[in-house]
Formats: structure tokens, C-alpha cells, sequence
DNA sequence: CGCTTCGTTCAGAAATTTGTGAAGTTAAGG
DNA sequence: CCTTAACTTCACAAATTTCTGAACGAAGCG
């Protein structure tokens, strides 16, 4: 068995470890795996038929993952200069930017909520419940900002510039 | 319209809403739903029959959906003493209950991660990136401890007792 | 003790989701 | 320009998930 082939079996097996871990946390499939296959590469960019290969899936397959990852900020998409080959990429700080992006939904969660107090009454015990849970979501919001803030400056810290 | 009638409605408008939202961030459905109608119950509980009727399923889906949030910490059953009757309850500090709970997955992928820093190498590209990812991980889950904790100062400080 | 009322579990039907193959689109290279 | 390579899109097949109805189990009440 070459080295090459000794490092394919080893990330394989990480690759769709750490995607069930995804799964299980309410991800789907396969941008769980192809996420995974990005991360665990070593240039951190991988080609539609670099990762249907690994991963044994049909381009469609890759494409449509690919879109997802896309759409929640989780990859980003480059273009090799002179050919047609695309190129996924994640990013060292890519958790960050979903992380970061959660807050939208954390927002539309908050507008529903204000809606509920309004409309069930604000006076009411459970128009009391709700506006707890805006302010709890509103509170995190801030948190959140504040926290990435930090990590930004720990990053920095520990593993050198940005 | 009596006024019974038309708080069911408005009631039952917010549910569906903000179930829809919940799904919308990865939750299934039933469980969403049946927790979005106990948040906006007046009582913060409900029974199994109650949940049927408002929600229109049958009692064993919401069974289904009850197990699912008891085991993620998001409702707690109480049996009514001297009845079968049993209520399932939200309580105020529910999400913060449920983000805690949290901390188990971002464990989980940590310990992931580090096998994968061990069997793709250290010295490896994709080795520092994991290690990285690792860090940010491990970096979240100490301030997500001292968020809540600032959370239950803030609550009280808000809304009175804890 | 049996009756009755809730709740749970389980097998299966229905609906949704997921991935494939094939056709379509865009853009590089001769 | 025409060819070819690469990705995308679409219709469909397969697998999975989700909810129901029915049978079962436990616990109060007469």
C-alpha cells in the first residue's frame, strides 16, 4: 500500500466520520460529506470531479451540494483563470461566516416572535412568554456579534494573521 | 365570532408561522409545530389530547414529536397527580436549556476533529486546518457558558425573579 | 377487580427527499 | 466557428421520513 493510497483510506474514513457528525446535528448528506472532503483537504479546494470521486457521486450530486453550501456561506466558489474547471473552496475562518450568518435566521425569528405578542396580546400570559424569547433571541444576536468579535483577536493571537 | 373563537385563530395563525420558521432552520415538522403551540399557550402546557386537537393530528404523532423534545431538553413532561392525563410543558428559560444542550454536539465534533488532526497529521495543510477548526470550537463552547450565564443575570435583572 | 381513559408502540401507506442519468448551457481551445 | 470539456438543470426512480390507524399497556375510578 503506497502513501498515497494509505492518506486516501485515512481521509476517507474522516471525511464520513465527521459528516454523520453533521448529519446527526440536523445537516443533510451530502453537503454534509462534500464540507467535510473540502475541509480535510489539504489545499482547501477541491474540483466538482475531484469530489465526485472521492466522495463516488455523480456531478449532479456535487453540483446540487455545492449550490447548498453556497447559499449558507459554507464554501465559496472560484473560478481557475484559463479553464473551465470551478473550484470549492472553504476558508480557514468559514465557520465564522455561517456562524455569522445564522443570524439572519435569528432575526426572522425575532420579527415572528414580535408578531406573536401582538397579536396573542401583550398582556396575556402567553404574550408574556413570547416577548421573554425576543429578548432572549435579541440578547444572543448582540452576544454572538460580540463573541466572533473575539475570536477574531484569539485567532489572531494564536495562529498568526488574519 | 365569540372571543374564544377568535383567540384560537389568532393563536393558531402565530403556531403555523413560526413552526414554518423553525422548519425553515432545520426542525422538523410536528415537533416544531408542537412546540410553538405550547410556547403560546396562556398555561405553557398542554395535554396530548389538546395538542391533538389544536394541531389536528392524531395522538400518536404527538407522542412522536413529544419524545423527540423531551430528549432534546426542549419540552418537560409532568404527570397531573391522580390522573393518566400527562402535560407536557415549556418553560421560560426553555431555550436557554436547549442551547446548553448544545454543548454536547460542539463536544462531539471537537473530539472529531482531533482525530482527524491525528490521522491526516499535524504537520499537514489539512491537519493545521483542523486544528483550527478545533480551536474555534473549543473557543465557542467557553463563551457560550459565560453567554448564558450572562443571559440569567440579565433575565432577572428584566423580568424579576429567575 | 373489572371498566374506562389516556398514552405509547408498531406496521404500513403516503408524501417528501435524495441522488442518478441524460439533455442542455456556457465557455475554452483549436 | 466548430468541438469539446465542465458544470447545471430536469424528470424520474429509489430510499427515507412522516403520520395514521389499530392493537397494546398502564393507571385511576367505580
Amino acid at each position: 500500500m503506497t502513501d498515497k493510497a494509505r492518506d486516501a483510506e485515512a481521509v476517507s474514513r474522516f471525511v464520513e466520520r465527521f459528516a454523520a457528525q453533521l448529519v446527526e446535528a440536523g445537516m443533510t448528506r451530502m453537503p454534509a460529506r462534500v464540507f467535510a472532503a473540502l475541509l480535510s483537504s489539504d489545499s482547501g479546494a477541491m474540483t466538482s470531479a475531484e469530489l465526485g470521486e472521492q466522495l463516488q457521486v455523480s456531478p449532479a450530486a456535487v453540483s446540487g451540494a455545492v449550490r447548498y453550501l453556497s447559499q449558507q456561506h459554507m464554501v465559496s466558489r472560484e473560478r481557475e483563470p484559463g479553464s473551465r474547471r470551478e473550484r470549492y473552496r472553504v476558508h480557514s475562518d468559514q465557520w465564522y461566516e455561517a456562524l455569522t450568518n445564522r443570524d439572519a435566521i435569528l432575526k426572522r425569528w425575532s420579527d415572528s416572535l414580535r408578531e406573536g405578542v401582538t397579536s396573542l396580546g401583550a398582556e396575556t400570559p402567553a404574550g408574556r412568554r413570547l416577548a421573554e424569547t425576543v429578548a432572549f433571541f435579541d440578547f444572543i444576536q448582540d452576544e454572538l456579534t460580540a463573541m466572533m468579535e473575539r475570536w477574531r483577536e484569539h485567532r489572531e493571537r494564536t495562529f498568526g494573521q488574519p
